[in-house]
DNA sequence: TACCAGGAGAAAA
DNA sequence: TTTTCTCATGGT
């Protein structure tokens, strides 16, 4: 990846759509909750899961820890695959309290704990590095289903590549920097959904540039904006 | 009514 | 080793 364009095509994104001051989440076990859940899911139904599991007093290691997998699979319905993310969100909870907490895991260095979150079942490359980046504050890009289609319809990537070999090349393109990844990451989904309000990222008009989400067209529209 | 969404893991080929 | 299938609600 070149860190010109790398760089470039985060500028026309803030030029764009301003600061994101991105991850919704209050608290550190609210943004991992929040990564497993929204996991193949649409935010706004990963929102009605965390406000059921806040109403129900839940949202804390304890709380969830303290549930079967059969309530926590109630009070998270909202965001869909219920019961495959009860499971999952268990284990992650397990996972925390076998650890000895989310500060001695926020104590581990990133080479140690990214690894440590992928043993987890049902933590994926996605899911550990959003963690990694939101809730520990780690130098990890992270590689989404809109990253892929955004940059690959730029020209950048060709969109099936591993997740690692993308991830790295984000990494090293951009260099360290948690700030900068934690904003570029929230611009991507805010461009991907913006881009086409009706029906977020739809191979149909999006690729016939109805709703100017193509590359060159989209990007001098991004200048003009940014103007 | 039909289609799709910010993944991950297991099963099948 | 790679591909396919499964999990599921809610919005358009």
């Amino acid at each position: 990846m070149e860190p010109e364009s790398l760089r470039r095509v985060y500028e026309l994104l803030h030029a764009a759509y301003g600061p994101q001051q991105w991850w919704p989440g209050d608290t550190r076990f609210e943004i991992m909750v929040g990564a497993v859940l929204t996991q193949n899911t649409a935010w706004i139904n990963v929102e009605r899961a965390i406000v059921n599991l806040e109403a129900s007093g839940a949202l804390s290691l304890e709380g969830v820890l303290a549930l079967s997998a059969e309530a926590l699979a109630e009070l998270i319905r909202p965001a869909g695959y219920f019961n495959v993310k009860a499971r999952r969100l268990l284990n992650l909870c397990h996972f925390i309290r076998q650890q000895g907490g989310e500060q001695r895991l926020a104590d581990r260095q990133t080479d140690a704990l990214r690894p440590a979150l992928l043993e987890v079942n049902g933590v994926g490359p996605e899911t550990a590095d959003d963690i990694l980046l939101y809730a520990f504050e780690r130098p990890v890009f992270v590689i989404d289903a809109y990253t892929r289609r955004i940059f690959s319809r730029l020209g950048m990537i060709s969109g099936d590549e591993p997740y690692e070999h993308l991830r790295q090349g984000f990494q090293q393109g951009l260099g360290p920097d948690v700030a900068l990844y934690n904003e570029y990451h929230g611009l991507i989904v805010s461009h991907a959904k913006q881009a086409c309000a009706k029906r977020p990222l739809c191979d149909d008009c999006c690729l016939r540039g109805e709703c100017g989400f193509t590359t060159s067209h989209r990007i001098s529209s991004l200048q003009n904006r940014g103007k």
